[in-house]
DNA sequence: GACTGACCATCTGGGCATTTTGGTCAGTTG
DNA sequence: CAACTGACCAAAATGCCCAGATGGTCAGTC
């Protein structure tokens, strides 16, 4: 079941939606643990009663978009198995990637984003295990278990090449290096599209089939999911870091 | 025919090449005027009496290196028709955007290079032509109007999505967010399967369509290549610019 | 015991002096 | 005469310094 990440503190959950917003307004760099403070209604010392510090506060707004992400996948994938289908489950994770604001922006190479994972070893593997590359992977062992991809390549290709695909995907939409051709259609269906060419099968899977990998993947974003609430709790205030 | 690029003079010969290399060591920012022509052992106005500016030369580096790439699959799709191959073709563009200084670095978003282009609408136009996105588009036309692509997606769709997964293999080599699972096999190996299985059709194209459709491609690409050629010209010295 | 804000050491960034750089041109060379 | 050069200049970039801002602390308040 999707949970939900609220901090046990109110004054703590204001801090955290004060940041989100103005990290928003000013990137990472410029925001200031004063301004935080100030614009969540609590003094600066509040602050570091929950966090140890201004990294830890923002790693900690990495993790909860990551959880916030999956929690959306499953939501979707509880409501309709039949979203397991790659090329459904590709666009969805596209999109649960394109939203959230400081994923977003590590996915597109924003430095300062970068710089705070650089330093962070331990939290990034624990947050990279919720990366498109890695759930990539995971999601098509599963798939491919249960039929609904083709078998006729390895699944490391396979992986590498979705991968790709979805970054690629993502790419055009936050990048432009040259103007690109307007796509009047919206990319997710295109995505889906795609992936549904390159990996599906001739056969209609049947709703068992569909239910039961849909039930299996939910349980691999579900472990992704508890291990990131885990990490969470180590960015909590007094526990020792890296 | 393939038509490399040579410069009339020795000596303007000598100080591209040095630029090329000195724009490999240093990068497009630290390289000085100064430095270009003691390494061409030249004098420094002897620089500005082939090129009217700076950017002007690296603007004419940046367009031999597109002629010079569009060539090389010229002549590697002369010698073998059967790269037509929308898998084959795709793989070879990755390589042509891959392998040359400038071009990789316009593609990997480097802050200098897209600057450059910024303020030259003109060669950025031109350049444009030769861009993986104007050339899987242009190029998809003619695959499809040869029976060597499926049809039963629009154009439009499966140039954008052409693109994006070229970029996807592109940005997955060239830059690592996460560090991401490493592929033992050759990446333009399958990124040519993913194509194939993307876009081709059941039935093995006979010899002569992929002559003819080999034929086409190729006219489009020198007509790519005459254009920045031609363009070329405009960047010698004296010519107006805007 | 939750919370605060004045306080401190450290860091950032804006302004300025200095150096470097793109570009010119009078003069040299062959 | 035409190709070429390098001293020269204005403009841009670089490095430097210090005032002001910032992350983090803690004695004290509620």
């Amino acid at each position: 079941m999707p949970q939900p990440v609220e901090h046990d503190s109110p004054k703590a959950a204001r801090i955290l939606s004060a940041t989100r917003e103005l990290v928003f307004d000013h990137g990472i760099r410029k925001v200031t643990i004063a301004e935080i403070a100030r614009a969540a209604g609590v003094g600066k010392g509040t602050v570091y009663l929950y966090w140890a510090t201004k990294e830890d506060l923002l790693l900690d707004l990495v993790g909860r978009e990551l959880v916030e992400g999956l929690n959306q996948v499953r939501r979707a994938l509880e409501a309709d198995p039949g979203l397991v289908r790659p090329g459904r489950l590709t666009a969805l994770l596209l999109h649960t990637m394109l939203v959230p604001l400081l994923n977003q922006r590590l996915q597109a190479g924003d430095e300062d984003a970068l710089r705070l994972m650089a330093y962070h070893t331990d939290s990034r593997d624990v947050f990279a295990r919720a990366a498109p590359e890695a759930l990539c992977t995971a999601v098509l062992d599963v798939l491919r278990q249960h039929g609904l991809v083709r078998k006729d390549r390895a699944l490391s290709d396979q992986a590498y090449a979705l991968h790709a695909l979805l970054k690629g995907f993502f790419a055009v939409q936050t990048t432009a290096v040259f103007t690109g051709p307007p796509l009047d259609r919206d990319p997710g269906l295109v995505l889906a599209e795609t992936v549904t060419t390159l990996l599906e099968g001739d056969s209609e899977p049947g709703e068992a089939v569909l239910g039961a990998a849909a039930e299996e993947v939910l349980a691999v974003f579900d472990r992704v999911c508890a291990d990131i609430v885990e990490h969470l709790r180590s960015l909590a205030v007094g526990a020792p870091r890296g």
